[in-house]
RNA sequence: GUCAGAGUAGCUCAGCUGGUUAGAGCACAGGAUUCAUAACCCUGAGGUCGGGAGUUCAAGUCUCCCCUCUGACACCA
């Protein structure tokens, strides 16, 4: 089965910031977690170049946009690596092949007819890129978001037949699983309800733009080229550009993961494109919350925004994926504060997670060779760690499936914290000092092994690095495409070596703010 | 303004169709232990469940009013 996931094509205007990090490593974290499971996963991320803003952003630094581009673009890309995120592919919308893509979209919408031009007259925020509602005769309206006076216009556009698809995208946003999480589809509903109005899909005197086709000084409006950008990234296997190539390709895309504020971009106009394009929607539009710092918005003005390359350098992936999986439902915002972060880091997978491995594997070290220790029957399949290893994995499935990151987490946490339950309930280092019960303690080594082995397992779609690390520490090797069998009771052989231990989490100890 | 959602321990949140002494994690305090990354394990303290009224044998859970916060309300990465 083909999996196709995308992040949004991040706009360029500005150097990567946390919360395109945030979803980002959500989207990475599903798409380990899909290819793990069997599936054939193109996992897309890229940007978003065009637009007046990013043309205004280039002149103020004397730049030319595509100079801009090129080294915005860069920076994600680098980002991207060195978080290790595993995409397949990275979009570029200034990229020529989309230029063809986009022409070809066009021309199908036209044959639709659900291309007419009309006039757009009103006050516009460049960095909204937006008409706003301000009445006419406003005298030196302000945009409410950027603070900047908005700009009159009066122009001869495009415009997009939003209106034609009412009753289509209605019973599309009442499907029960194409808006997630259901707590933001209401909102979608009522919007369409209100009834649609046609939309604007093309700019004069913006001239970073793509051309539209037949109409000489027209450049398309940045939404309508970003979000086909999807379809270029996933044409992108080395073939043409070609729409009717798309369904061998993996469209439609499985899941969009978005922010909250693009939900209605992704969910209403989007899908109404296709719809005319003759192409199939996509399943799912998945619009998670925005994350905040110490309880406070993060921006600019209030200088409190969190570098994702400070936090990389100083805290390392397995923290921060942690933290960000593992604390905020996704779908909800999230307050990141440093406290909890170290809180959470140090006590789960240091203390619980890591020590648990350290301490295992010294104990079966000392008293059985530097190996796995032997175990009997009492080590099966019906050992009360290995039925809550088998519950576990059953939880984290399921939880993993339907973006329940931080669920899914807590089901690992919670079976490397019964793991040590069992070691300080059976006290193997008090029994080894009595006569004739190493074959219990080999037991009881060996299923707390087996425990920490399928925590490591379990492990790999959220934090890979220490996932990694943790079954190296045990002798044992991910095996992507065996993921689930691995997962099933008894993969570690008794007798086989185990390499001297080493802390595989460092705790964090942060002098000063992040 | 209209609509939607939320206000539960210091912090982040669970609490399904109303039913025994309101739960978890973190933080905090005490104990136990020594295999281990001063780790792990156990116990404890901590809440007038935003405020008020009502329905009911019984309400955090239903109804009404009020307060506060957040989001949506057309083209904001």
């Amino acid at each position: 089965m083909p999996y196709t996931l995308t992040t949004p094509l991040y706009y360029v205007n500005d150097r990567p910031h946390l919360g395109s990090t945030y979803t980002t490593i959500a989207c990475d974290a599903l798409a380990r977690y899909r290819r793990l499971t069997g599936e054939a996963v193109t996992f897309i991320t890229g940007v978003d170049e065009h637009g007046q803003k990013i043309q205004r952003t280039a002149e103020a630094k004397q730049q030319s946009p595509q100079d801009h581009c090129d080294a915005i673009s860069d920076t994600y890309r680098e980002l991207w690596k060195r978080w290790g995120i595993s995409l397949d592919r990275f979009v570029r919308t200034t990229d020529k092949r989309h230029l063809r893509l986009v022409e070809q979209f066009y021309g199908r919408v036209k044959d639709s007819g659900d291309v007419v031009s009309g006039r757009q007259t009103g006050w516009y925020c460049v960095g909204c890129e937006e008409f706003k509602d301000d009445p006419s005769d406003a005298v030196a309206p302000e945009c409410s978001i950027h603070r900047k006076p908005l700009e009159w216009r009066d122009e001869e556009n495009l415009f997009f037949r939003l209106s034609r698809y009412q009753t289509q995208i209605e019973d599309l946003v009442n499907r029960e699983d194409f808006i997630q999480p259901t707590s933001r589809r209401q909102e979608v509903r009522n919007f369409v309800a209100q009834g649609l109005r046609d939309f604007s899909i093309s700019r004069v005197n913006v001239s970073w733009g793509l051309p539209v086709p037949d109409h000489q000084g027209h450049t398309f409006y940045v939404w309508f080229d970003a979000l086909l950008g999807y379809l270029t990234a996933l044409l992108d296997d080395g073939g043409e550009p070609d729409l009717d190539r798309l369904e061998a390709c993996g469209w439609p895309a499985s899941i969009h993961v978005i922010g909250k504020d693009i939900l209605r971009f992704h969910a209403v106009y989007w899908p109404a494109m296709l719809m005319s394009a003759g192409l199939p929607v996509p399943d799912q539009v998945f619009g998670h919350g925005f994350l905040t710092r110490e309880g406070q918005k993060m921006g600019k003005s209030l200088g409190n925004v969190l570098n994702p390359e400070t936090l990389l350098e100083r805290c390392g992936t397995d923290a921060v994926r942690w933290y960000l999986l593992r604390d905020i439902q996704f779908g909800d915002d999230g307050d990141f504060q440093q406290q909890r972060f170290v809180d959470l880091v140090n006590n789960d997978l240091a203390n619980t997670i890591g020590n648990l491995l350290n301490r295992t594997s010294s104990m079966a070290r000392k008293w059985f060779a530097e190996a796995v220790p032997p175990h009997t029957a009492a080590a099966e399949t019906d050992h009360p760690l290995a039925l809550a290893a088998a519950a576990t994995v059953t939880s984290v499935v399921e939880s993993m499936a339907g973006l329940g990151f931080k669920s899914a987490s807590e089901a690992i946490l919670q079976l490397a914290i019964s793991a040590n339950g069992h070691l300080n309930d059976t006290a193997p280092w008090s029994r080894m000092k009595q006569p004739g019960q190493e074959v219990e303690v080999g037991d009881d080594l060996y299923a707390v092994l087996e425990a920490t082995r399928i925590v490591g397992l379990l492990l790999a779609p959220l934090l890979p690095d220490l996932s990694d690390r943790i079954l190296a520490q045990l002798g044992h090797a991910l095996k992507e495409d065996d993921w689930l069998a691995q997962l099933s009771w008894g993969g570690l052989a008794s007798g086989a070596h185990l390499p001297q231990p080493t802390p595989v989490m460092q705790r964090l100890e942060l002098e000063g703010e992040l």
